[in-house]
DNA sequence: TTAATATAGGATTTATATATCTGTTAATAA
DNA sequence: TTATTAACAGATATATAAATCCTATATTAA
């Protein structure tokens, strides 16, 4: 087993980029998403509660309800999810399993896997959902044109601006 | 849940580097490098074993057995044991867990997390274990004078050359 | 040759993450 | 006001990794 994200961590990025190629405000159900995503629906939902706890995505109970990012674009950066579903850890931890890895008593990768996780973070926390949101696009298309046909995805964003 | 290597892949890292510390050809046995190590002596026990067909590790039965390095250290690297234990997952999974993500189809961090990760494996292949073995014999020093007396383990190396 | 030792290998247990199930509560469209 | 919908919450089930146990086999010191 090799693992960077846990598995929660990797659907709630994938809900919360989901999310993130429609308009602000429109709420999608947890069973939306999971037919949209392929993924299974009630795991999903305890990763959206989980991610409306941290108020990265606020619900709406009832009809018509669902789930929807808590803040605008421009204020929710990747490293936020990973931190709200997996903590900082990855950041924290010594790579090669050492109880006692610090400064004073380094383990031998100690300076070079520091670095590789800065920018790891660097890379999580410089761009917001709105940077990104083109690529979020296209990708949120391609997983669509690849499970659905091509018409059930044109009608869904017809209904839905997306630029 | 946030790993990048499994329980077995650290295990194995900490004990190749142990053994590193030490001569050619000086044999460990199991019991032996868990207590140093602080680790569990059957789970060590079939690590090492998976060390052995991967030719990492040389092992030896009977009295005076044990295990010591297969090759020369300067032809052994972080790299080898970690995709011996783990495999070469980590670098070809996508990082947000979408299935098909291919330069063509490729997720809002794709191309990011390429450059992150082509360092991380540079990283792990790049130095030997005789380059770091400095680093490593600080290291398992500082385990030593944590866990045991500083008697214990000067006895212990006057016993073996390490340098 | 024998007793002691240590790896080898299979089976089993434990822990944790992942996934599912069931009933409850809140919201809203009609 | 009511029926319907969908999140919420807790309990349960499954899968996988981690850890342990037990017996067999090989080696060697005495």
């Amino acid at each position: 087993m090799t693992v960077i994200f846990s598995k929660k961590c990797e659907l709630a990025l994938q809900a919360v980029l989901y999310l993130s190629v429609f308009d602000e405000e429109t709420y999608f159900t947890a069973t939306d998403i999971s037919k949209r995503l392929k993924i299974p629906k009630e795991f999903l939902s305890k990763i959206l509660q989980s991610l409306a706890v941290h108020s990265i995505v606020v619900s709406k109970k009832g009809k018509s309800g669902g789930f929807t990012l808590g803040r605008p674009l421009s204020e929710i950066r990747l490293i936020d999810i990973v931190i709200a579903m997996d903590g900082l850890d990855i950041f924290h931890k010594c790579v090669l399993g050492f109880k006692g890895c610090t400064v004073e008593k380094p383990c031998p990768v100690h300076e070079k896997w520091g670095k590789l996780r800065d920018l790891t973070y660097r890379m999580l926390s410089e761009d917001t959902l709105l940077e990104i949101r083109e690529k979020s696009i296209d990708k949120i298309k391609s997983i669509h044109s690849i499970n659905e046909s091509a018409s059930v995805f044109a009608h869904t964003y017809s209904s839905r601006s997306y630029n």
